[in-house]
DNA sequence: TTTAGAAAGTGACTAAAGTCATAGCTCTGT
DNA sequence: ACAGAGCTATGACTTTAGTCACTTTCTAAA
């Protein structure tokens, strides 16, 4: 048996989960709590398995109750219950230690094979919110691997400047003249079409030197 | 009736799904690949509500394949079947419109679970897999938001040098002279202690400003 | 062997960036 | 009404950065 505690302010939605979830002879709403401190305060005096969470609620939210209570009590599986609208928060849950994400609109079976699936390890993510979520996770990651035409020393002396030191510094660091830093700069400006070592640190860590 | 594809290099493998997910009377193994390839032919002649991918197999592997069915029939759902080390490719999988990782060694129940969850529009990461992917995905998110202490006039100035712009432009855009931008900037670096253009540049694109 | 590119250097020069002192203007809050 | 913050501006000054021309050395390819 599941032991499931509902935090949601609005008391219709949460009769309505509450219904669909306890056909299911498993599943069991033992504590209902309108507010994130009422769903810590549920959990400090009875035994949960796992919270279906509003992120929207009164006083305390549903983000900062989640990250109390997976540190407290990092055993207990949260699933984020969501509107359209909270894809904003759908990362920040994610890394505060959250299950998965459903969405409050999701007909039944939906619901349960996510709380099944969430209780036996998964995460689930709701097609609607994940197809909001997932891209937004994966834009700082698409830098393709351009072949940036330098050479090694040039391309030292790139990372040098993506890290923001002079040209002294620069020189002192690779055992050269600041002179010979000018002029590898010259070069490698010229070579990526940029104006100064600004626009350089820059492309630097845009291109992942750095 | 769920019509599942299974693309898998080791027939022993094939074999033990099949015979998992087949407990089910809802899904059927319909067809078979041992490459990305023959899975690719397999869809052309027939009809193919889910695919069990792996993502490594000999000729085209699962990534490629994930990418063309995706393309051609965006309404078949992919679930990646991965092994403990292959984490590497998750990202890569996922931006090709996977539904899901699930484990080999995975027992029978949450394979299923899968499988329905991800018919029914979720999206499912075992924990394993999760543990290892969601955490590289938030590496790149994890900008706390940090309150810089700029003024707004200061905010766009710093804006524009992680543009790369220098003081002329700036002046030029925001309607100063170049001594009050370079006013403005003595202020900023002052304030963030940071050295010249260049460090600030740098803080700008951390810190997400650009 | 000649040639070409990468690397290192010097010197002289220009342009851009950054500092400092000082000052006027407008708003906001007490 | 007054102080303080923010924005603007000048002028004088120093320091860095960037360009250009020209030289040397080494190595690898033609």
């Amino acid at each position: 048996m599941i032991r499931i505690l509902l935090a949601e302010d609005q008391a219709l939605v949460r009769q309505g989960v509450k219904m669909m979830i306890e056909q299911d002879e498993q599943l069991k709403v033992v504590a209902e709590a309108a507010n994130g401190l009422e769903a810590v305060q549920q959990i400090e005096t009875r035994l949960i398995d796992l919270v279906l969470m509003d992120i929207r609620m009164p006083g305390m939210n549903g983000l900062e109750a989640t990250k109390i209570i997976k540190k407290r009590w990092p055993h207990i599986k949260i699933l984020m219950l969501t509107t359209f609208n909270d894809d904003e928060y759908a990362v920040q849950a994610l890394k505060d230690g959250a299950s998965g994400f459903l969405l409050k609109t999701a007909e039944r079976q939906k619901l349960i094979d996510a709380i099944y699936s969430c209780m036996n390890g998964g995460m689930t993510i709701h097609e609607e919110v994940a197809a909001k979520v997932v891209p937004r996770l994966l834009e700082h990651t698409k830098r393709e691997p351009v072949t940036i035409p330098l050479t090694p020393r040039e391309l030292a002396i790139t990372q040098l400047v993506g890290e923001g030191k002079t040209n002294k510094e620069i020189a002192e660091t690779l055992h050269l003249s600041v002179g010979t830093v000018k002029n590898h700069i010259t070069q490698i400006l010229q070579k990526l079409e940029l104006r100064d070592r600004t626009q350089l640190a820059i492309y630097a860590i845009k291109h992942d030197l750095v």
